[in-house]
RNA sequence: GGUCUCGUAGUGCAGGGGUUAACACGUCUGCCUGUCACGCAGAAGAUCGCGGGUUCAAUUCCCGUCGAGACCGCCA
């Protein structure tokens, strides 16, 4: 067995022999002189191996990536690397043995490395051999144990639930199993492990906690895979106060262990306030540019246009980019203006304050009370650039918030030092699906609404708020949860209110609704996402690169090919018939 | 489902309707005893993703297709 990480060594471990396995780095041959850079998970150490030594004859045929093991001494170098934290030793190699020689890598194995990521993907198992990615499956790792411990400590138990399981009707579409013994029937595997936790609640667990894989068959994101893991916690017997400490402390150990920093309370924002602030239910609060509302100021316009939506009732926000107006060229703004358009607004209006004057686009269809009102309002100074969004209150918001990060991140206001977090409370109960023309549960249906709005629930759904959370951190959405319902009377009201009738109800959750007449305990819990931290912390803005054997934006994986066709005798069994 | 970008030696890129497809890294051969981005000299290596079209001529232009990426929708 191994006995040594190759790069535990240093200038004590002088004279001691040593036997090192690894994989060769690098051999460097300068005709009689022979170095090699032995790398193992720990790093690198430097062997050399001398002419006259009966190793020499092995080195010099040695390919990158070739495994040797090797037997030596460790020496102080005569000329010294401070780039290498062994930099200051190396090995004398007395005997080498080439267990396994290596055909020429797709790739150099360096954090450097110029491959893209599909070549990377195609061979993952030397893309891991990469400082980067190994370093990422390392700290994930070291969270994962911090959790487990940090959770342990306090009573959670940690359970395993089900990967096969019933298919849910609501949200995300699941990923489908066919059963061989129950033909023409499927399982579905688990979006969340959500049922089974509450139903561990009612088992009387009280404490609960899953590292637990989650499926769901929808399309990719660079922060989105098709299977991932979740951080899932419940308890019983509590309020938000209670699931907010416990997650919030976790948090603070995890970031303290990792990146030594330590936290004041978490901030908490409503999620009205998060979208008339930021534009987004995930603010990135680590810089200001807040969305601010002016549609009072240009009530009365002349503007025919903002007449038109002001009389549908839209609304008109805009940001005040600070000392900017002279970056925004005409043709850069028609790229911001195309940047709203993604998402849906009609166009994007824009001011420039210099020299105590407003121009711009709409500059000349301002009054002058309306322009002076402007300026005293927004608080504008010399060369503030003011960019205006007029439309429907979803719309606005969500273009100003995203264009809020864009130009967060172009003009580089974003302190990448920082870790802020923010908890969104009080999200709404539904929200309305054009595409299947009903309401729908905001959060998922098991989420309690608000204790005040119980009687809004089928009377007035848009005004409807539940006790669903989300834990937000520099843009990023960590957790969800909710205090669930533990009465099957609320349970059976919000299905209703969603359009589920009792015969669907019992249909799908009926199991589950059973289960609430025998005692169900208050609880509520959340579910975090474990590559999002883990991202955060590696600072990577792509989920592949903390996860060992990631899937494609067509989740596929490049590696093994799948998904793949099977057998006819396969599908067979399974009473399969392809068309 | 939609919008956009990309596809050229092993890797990453340049190029461009027409002669031998450029460069870097890697690989191979030779030389080299203190390198660590080793150095020096030389060599090999490409049906320019695939299919069709336009053209005297396509790797280049057009259409389709496949693959990769980003975003919108979607993701309770």
């Amino acid at each position: 067995m191994k006995k040594y990480m190759n790069a535990s060594f240093n200038i004590k471990n002088v004279g001691e022999e040593v036997t090192l396995y690894g994989w060769v780095q690098k051999r460097r041959d300068l005709g009689g002189l022979t170095f090699i850079d032995l790398r193992d998970r720990s790093g690198i150490i430097q062997l050399v191996v001398r002419p006259e030594d009966s190793a020499h004859k092995i080195a010099v045929t040695l390919k990158n990536e070739a495994v040797i093991k090797v037997v030596g001494t460790i020496s102080e170098r005569e000329s010294k690397n401070p780039k290498l934290p062994t930099g200051d030793i190396e090995v004398l190699v007395k005997d080498m043995e080439l267990i396994n020689n290596s055909i020429d890598i797709p790739f150099e194995i360096a954090n450097d490395t110029t491959a893209l990521e599909d070549t990377r993907l195609k061979y993952r198992y030397l893309d891991i051999r990469r400082e980067n990615i190994k370093d990422n499956l390392i700290l994930r790792h070291k969270v994962t144990m911090i959790i487990r411990q940090y959770l342990s400590e306090l009573g959670f138990i940690e359970v395993e639930t089900p990967i096969l399981c019933k298919s849910t009707p609501e949200g995300a579409r699941d990923y489908l199993v066919p059963s061989r013994i129950s033909n023409g029937k499927f399982y579905a595997l688990p979006q969340s492990p959500q049922i089974y936790k509450q139903l561990l609640m009612i088992g009387g667990m009280e404490k609960y906690f899953q590292i637990a894989r989650c499926f769901r068959d929808e399309d990719l994101r660079a922060d989105r895979q098709p299977e991932f893991t979740q951080i899932d916690i419940e308890m019983s017997f509590i309020e938000e106060e209670d699931i907010w400490n416990v997650v919030e402390e976790m948090f603070k150990e995890i970031f303290g262990q990792i990146k030594g920093v330590k936290f004041d309370k978490f901030p908490r924002l409503t999620y009205d306030e998060c979208m008339r602030r930021f534009g987004s239910d995930k603010p990135d609060t680590r810089f200001d540019m807040e969305i601010q509302d002016i549609t009072d100021i240009l009530k009365n316009t002349t503007f025919e246009i903002f007449q038109n939506i002001l009389k549908s009732e839209g609304i008109i926000n805009c940001l005040v980019v600070k000392n900017a107006a002279d970056k925004y060229s005409r043709k850069e703004l028609d790229k911001l203006n195309d940047f709203v358009k993604i998402y849906k607004a009609k166009a994007l209006s824009y001011l420039k304050y210099s020299s105590k004057e407003l121009s711009g686009s709409i500059s000349k269809v301002l009054s002058e009370e309306e322009k002076s009102s402007l300026i005293s309002h927004l608080g504008l100074e010399e060369n503030d650039l003011v960019l205006i969004v007029a439309d429907q209150y979803p719309i606005t918001k969500t273009s100003l918030g995203a264009l809020r990060c864009k130009l967060g991140k172009d003009l580089d206001l974003i302190d990448k030092d920082k870790y802020n977090f923010v908890w969104v409370t009080e999200f709404p109960m539904f929200e309305f699906s054009e595409e299947e023309n009903r309401y729908v549960a905001a959060h998922h249906p098991f989420t309690s609404p608000r204790k005040e709005d119980l009687d809004k629930l089928l009377t007035d759904k848009p005004h409807c708020y539940s006790r669903a959370y989300d834990l937000v951190l520099n843009g990023y959405e960590l957790l969800s949860g909710s205090i669930r319902i533990h009465d099957s009377e609320t349970q059976k009201k919000v299905f209703d209110a969603i359009g589920l009738t009792d015969e669907e109800a019992k249909q799908k959750f009926g199991f589950f609704l059973e289960a609430f007449k025998y005692g169900a305990p208050p609880h509520g819990g959340v579910g975090i996402g474990l590559e999002r931290i883990i991202m955060i912390l590696a600072g990577t803005e792509n989920i592949r690169d903390v996860i060992a054997f990631p899937k494609t934006a067509s989740a596929a994986c490049l590696m093994t090919e799948a998904p793949n066709v099977v057998d006819e005798k396969q599908l067979n069994e399974l009473g399969i018939k392809l068309k």
